[in-house]
Parts: C-alpha cells; structure tokens; sequence
DNA sequence: AGTGTATCCTGCAGGC
DNA sequence: TGCCTGCAGGATACAC
C-alpha cells in the first residue's frame, strides 16, 4: 500500500528520528517477516550505527556502518514507528513484527498487521544487485519521457499492469499507477505498445506530477497507511479516480467506474479515458 | 518470454 | 448480535 510518496514521507521522517542512533539489541517477533534466517539478520544488524536513510521505489533503506544495509518494503500494511522510549496505551504499535533497540533508549518498531511486508540484512553489493532488477526511479532527473515511450512499445500488458510491474518503474502502486493514467487520458486496460508518443509523453508528465504533488501532501491514507509520527497522509483530498466510482469526473461529470483486472480495482473515466478499441 | 491468476495474512464494512 | 462475503496501498510462484 505504501507507495513511493508513502515510503518517502516515512524515510524524511526516520531521518529526524533514528540518524545516528546505534542498534544495541534487535528482536523479531514474526519470522515470516524476514526473507532470511533471524541469525543471519540479527547478525547483520546488532551492533552497527544507523548512517544514512534513503528510498528506492517503494523500498526505505536503512543504511548501517560497515556497508550494510535494512531494506524494508512496507508491503500493505507495514510502518517503521520510532519511539523515544518504550510505548505503552494507545501509543502501541498493535502488531509489532521487528523491534530495534537502540543504546539512547529510543527504538524503532517494523509494524505490520497482514505481514506481507520484508525486512532484511544485505550488504551493499547484495542490495546493488537487488536494485539493478529494479525499473528507473520515476522523479530522478534523467527519466525521460522517450524512456518510457520506447519501453512501453516493448509491451502487450495493459498500462495499468506495466506500470505496476517494479522492473518498468520503481514505486508506482494501484493508487498512483490509476491517478497517473486518469491524467493522462490513457484507459488503464490499454495495452502498453498501443499508447502514442505524445500520450506517453502526457503520462510521463502526469507520474512525476502525482508523485511529487503526492509527497508534498505527506501521501494518501487510505486506512492503515502512517507517516514515522504516526500521521495520515492527506492526498486522499486530492484523489481524481482511486476509490471514487460511482462519482463524478472532476473534468466531465461523467460517472467514474471500477473495474477488476490482474485480481486487482481500476479506476477510470469512461470518457476521459475512452474504452481501447481493438 | 511475458502475462494473468492465486496466494500469503488480518481486519473491516456491509448484507442478511 | 453473529455469520458470511468481499475488499484492501504488494510481491511472487506457478500455469499457460
């Protein structure tokens, strides 16, 4: 659920909280939350000082001394919670599945209700290679609209599916992925290669516009999604298509419609995102 | 090779 | 009130 402007609220936040601290004790509740074993992890981890948070995609990247690296992805429910000390009443995290402690006292709690969320211990090379699978990242200043013209021509997905698919683009989720190609223009069950140039060149602009607008907005919260204070992100206001069928379009007062493809909701105008003809 | 489907898990809302 | 179904921001193993 997190998605790149979720991931990237939380990652400004940590960056207040948790630089610098130094992981004197680590525990792991849930086991199915690691993708490698809780030794190999906890080795990894205890001992070393936090030097650096970033993001790639959807991924928040704890960056420890020694070249090692936390990579966390949120999944649909997780949240990285820093506290000053241990919480209690309704402060608590209610499904706390890794708890780092550090040597001040302060702790950081990977929470996550539906546990499909991932947190593992990589060094940097390990990551590297992880990384390099990935998609381009969308807001970085050499992504270039003839980029993603010339990849979308490689495909026969819909656009919605190609733009999910992380080895395309690195941090579109189902939220952003529809609000993306509503601005556009572009129906989300379009197959990638029939989207022209000058319509690619549309939904470039639109991705980059929704994500920045988006993490300027502290992200969209929906239900479960929390910033590393515990907020809510407030681009749910700012919502075009994404869980507002049966609604009017905010262009053309045309009723917005859901469909289901890929086991998942799209959202789209029937007007301003004609139906694909084949 | 590239795409669609089912699945992991919990909680909540709505219908009866 | 309680039971059932469907739905949820993600990623991936598998079948075609």
């Amino acid at each position: 659920m997190p998605e790149l402007p979720e991931a990237e609220t939380i990652v400004r936040g940590l960056r207040t909280a948790v630089l610098g601290e130094h992981i004197h004790r680590v525990e792991v509740m849930h086991n199915d939350i690691l993708r490698q074993p809780k030794t190999e992890f906890v080795r990894g981890v205890r001992g070393r000082s936090i030097d650096a948070i970033g993001r790639r995609g959807k991924n928040v990247l704890i960056r420890l001394e020694g070249d090692r690296v936390i990579a966390v992805n949120l999944g649909m429910t997780g949240r990285l919670l820093p506290f000053s000390a241990l919480p209690r009443g309704e402060r608590r995290p209610s499904h706390p599945a890794v708890r780092f402690r550090f040597e001040s006292g302060a702790l950081l709690v990977f929470d996550d209700t539906r546990r499909f969320g991932t947190v593992e211990a990589l060094t940097d090379d390990e990551w590297q290679t992880r990384s390099a699978r990935m998609g381009p990242e969308p807001l970085d200043a050499g992504y270039r609209a003839r980029d993603l013209f010339r990849a979308l021509q490689r495909s026969r997905a819909p656009a919605r599916s190609w733009l999910l698919d992380q080895k395309n683009i690195a941090g579109l989720g189902n939220i952003y992925a529809n609000e993306a190609l509503y601005l556009a223009g572009v129906h989300p069950q379009r197959e990638a290669r029939r989207v022209r140039r000058p319509e690619a060149m549309g939904l470039h602009r639109a991705i980059r516009r929704v994500l920045r607008d988006a993490i300027q907005a502290g992200g969209t919260t929906i239900r479960d999604y929390r910033n590393a204070e515990g907020g809510r992100g407030e681009y749910v206001r700012r919502l075009c298509v994404y869980g507002r069928n049966g609604e009017p379009c905010l262009k053309c007062r045309s009723d917005i419609c859901r469909i289901v493809f890929a086991n998942r909701s799209a959202f789209y105008c029937p007007t301003c995102q004609p139906v694909p003809t084949p």
